[in-house]
DNA sequence: TTGGTTTGGGACATTGATGTCTCATTTGAG
DNA sequence: CTCAAATGAGACATCAATGTCCCAAACCAA
């Protein structure tokens, strides 16, 4: 078992560590220590070295946006819906998000699972779905669709960080451009608000 | 002047830099110089310093990009074929462009500049001219375009750098991404082949 | 060939991050 | 309150990258 105080200590060491190194990934050991208000001794006890702390931040922050693809159901319903709560939920997870895949060497091997649960399993599995049901262009590889998916979530939570776009618009900006491009809307084929 | 023996190892070593730390950005010097073939000795007589490299890579870089942008006469035809020969031009600076916008932090400045050729500016023309000609959505910001224009673009060379698109299919995947969304093609509105 | 230029490799000092350790202090559960 | 757990600060050795310097060898033009 755990102690209450080691506990809440090692996930705020996690999640500053994934916040800092999102920002700066040459970021030092002693920066994440000052984000997460400790020691930089604490934090070495609690992580050995730099590749523990890595993996366990990629590892945590994966599960965090997991959970919150999973609660999406993304399985569920029309799938123009379901993409569309699939995008709100990577959102969410955006700070973590932006530390997973800001360095791709970071994630390796994790894609790699067949799982039935992982992320990538089920995203690809809305897709392929939407496709069959003609909702989805079918003559795009599934894996290029996952790629622009990330692709653009990705540049949303960034522009948010920026001030490019509202904190509370990326989502919609980002299903916006996945659904219509950048073409103007000619007819109410969107939303009804 | 500068003798042409120098001028040409000068340009391997820019040629290096960018290739290597678009893979890895935390590479070694070492690294960089094997890449060039040449010795770290040399390179250091070359740019004294790493920041000194790194800064002459991006204005190498940049050069290039901004170089075949400007060959695309965006400013030029209907903004639908301009954006196409936009994209082509940018996917053909691929290597540079990974470089250039692997690490937002390497940029500092360069978007800055408020020349009239910049890059960024000419892009912000480009989309500008097409919203006001009715061909881009009005209702997205033009800084939310450039962006997602980059993502894609970004992607769509990484992408084919992993094998999941055909080299030569990278333009038209994102010119189609960017035009349509995932949408199905439901009218021929597209292109006439 | 000759002489200046350019290069590669190695020796060297420096620097900053890292990881280990100790010890005094604070915290928190009982 | 009391004691064990947890922490923070700092000293310390280590290590890899960096930047400087030098010299012998390769190169190139005259």
């Amino acid at each position: 078992m755990e102690s209450g105080t080691r506990s809440r200590t090692r996930r705020a060491i996690l999640g500053a560590a994934a916040e800092v190194l999102a920002r700066d990934r040459a970021a030092t050991l002693a920066d994440i220590a000052r984000a997460a208000q400790v020691g930089r001794s604490t934090l070495h006890r609690y992580f050995p070295d730099r590749d523990v702390l890595v993996e366990a931040a990629v590892a945590d922050a994966y599960l965090v946006i997991q959970q919150s693809i999973q609660d999406a159901a993304v399985d569920e319903g029309p799938p123009l819906a379901a993409l569309r709560r699939l995008v709100t939920a990577m959102v969410d997870a955006g700070d973590r998000l932006l530390f997973l895949y800001g360095d791709s060497s970071v994630l390796e091997g994790y894609e790699a699972g067949d799982e039935p649960d992982s992320v990538a399993q089920m995203m690809a599995d809305l897709i392929k779905r939407g496709q069959a049901e003609g909702v989805f262009d079918p003559d795009l590889a599934v894996q290029w669709i996952q790629d622009t998916l990330w692709a653009l979530v990705y540049t949303g939570c960034d522009s948010a960080g920026r001030g490019v776009l509202p904190r509370h618009g990326v989502a919609t900006a980002v299903i916006r451009m996945l659904e219509n491009g950048i073409r103007v809307q000619s007819r109410g084929d969107v939303e009804s608000k």
